[in-house]
DNA sequence: TTGATATTTCTAGAATCATGGAAATCAAAA
DNA sequence: TTTTGATTTCCATGATTCTAGAAATATCAA
């Protein structure tokens, strides 16, 4: 990951309702939900939401797929490893007790997601 | 961790030079880096660097210490793992499979550790 | 078709943020 | 106590971002 994706992404996540929408989004899973029940829930003007959405889907953090008249949102896990990981990368080199991070340990954040695990 | 300190630590690390700095500062581990010496890593006017050091400070993702005339900034890790745990809180539900991060196979990201005040 | 529903794009003003020069502060050394 | 060094605060300017009304677009149902 190159810094300015993780600027994108970090600026897209730094505001109240898209921080709302991304976590509501992260708990859905896979399956996503549409725009219409995402305002209903956070309680967002649909233009409002709108520019909310087109922000995170910039960002790479989110992706779309019609159903009908609906459109759905989803978290792109992926993306979200990414950046965690592009936060934590070497971290606090020389005393990995340091940081509490499972990361630190020599073991990896992100599992290779093949279907198998670490 | 509540939403509003996550959108100001999000908000800080939202801006390049100052990824650039947390990141430098996450690397180093507790011992921390002085002022003077980011500023040079980083090449960044001095007063830029103490604008960009006050935002991470004010988030609350660096600490700061003086030794002798130099000021001296580390990385905060347990605010940065509280950041991490409220990104990706009840990740995935329902597939695990899904998101392919450790956290979801009900592991715990952070790893509890004494003195931590999260 | 026509009408209803779901959502987006356009737009503009208000609010917030980044940059860096100059001056001020604080600690150490001479 | 004067000077040097490290860093911060003050300030003005230019740039970016948020919000939501109104109009436009896309899909389905009758």
């Amino acid at each position: 990951m190159e810094i300015k994706n993780a600027v994108t992404a970090l600026a897209a996540l730094a505001q109240e309702s898209r921080l709302d929408i991304f976590r509501l989004l992260v708990r859905a899973g896979t399956e996503g939900i549409a725009a219409g029940q995402i305002a209903q829930s956070l309680a967002l003007a649909p233009a409002t939401l709108s520019f909310h959405l087109n922000q995170l889907r910039g960002a790479g953090l989110i992706a779309m797929r019609r159903d009908g008249r609906s459109l759905i949102y989803s978290a792109d896990y992926t993306a979200m490893n990414a950046l965690l990981a592009y936060l934590t990368e070497e971290c606090c080199q020389g005393a990995p007790d340091a940081c509490g991070l499972a990361l630190c340990d020599g073991a990896s954040l992100v599992t290779p997601r093949k279907g198998s695990r670490a």
